[in-house]
DNA sequence: GCCAACGTTGGC
DNA sequence: GCCAACGTTGGC
């Protein structure tokens, strides 16, 4: 018995990095380091190979999602937490229990033209999305099926 | 740069 | 377990 493909939505500041500094990573691939904050780090391990990703820029002019993503890879300890004196460095992380977890992810495409927040805000059909309820920060969130269906269909190409 | 919303920390 | 203080996120 397969699983069948779940659905995502990550977050990512382009100035940090982007959808074309995935494009243009090796084998066009990262792994996504420095979440420490508990509900996502449970979605990504949730995730699984070949499940989808909704790229999205955030603190961006406009703010969007700007392309597809894939896993490759599922969940695993995230090296960042380990290294004194790194930003994501956790004091109270074991490397016998691990606190934070990380996931690869492969660039699958760019949407051709960026499918802005107010964008996705006029459709009644997203209105459930974590993305856009108020107050909504978290970084890794799941997108239902039935909006990521939708949301394929507003991305023209 | 502002600030609302949210998560985390730590004193009690 | 409560909650005030603080730090962060991210749209605007």
């Amino acid at each position: 018995m397969s699983r069948e493909r779940h659905y995502w939505l990550m977050k990512s500041e382009p100035a940090v990095f982007s959808i074309d500094d995935l494009a243009r990573a090796p084998k066009r691939t990262t792994c996504w380091d420095g979440v420490r904050n508990y509900q996502a780090r449970n979605f990504m391990r949730a995730m699984k190979p070949d499940d989808q990703v909704l790229f999205y820029h955030s603190n961006a002019d406009p703010p969007a999602i700007v392309g597809i993503a894939q896993v490759v890879k599922a969940a695993y300890p995230d090296p960042t937490q380990f290294e004194r004196g790194h930003a994501h460095f956790d004091s109270a992380s074991t490397l016998a229990a691990p606190r934070w977890d990380m996931v690869d992810i492969q660039f699958v495409k760019k949407l051709p033209r960026p499918l802005s927040l107010d964008r996705l805000r006029e459709e009644p059909l997203l209105k459930g999305m974590v993305l856009l309820r108020k107050g909504s920060r978290l970084s890794v969130q799941p997108v239902t099926k039935a909006e990521w269906q939708h949301i394929v269909t507003l991305a023209p190409g």
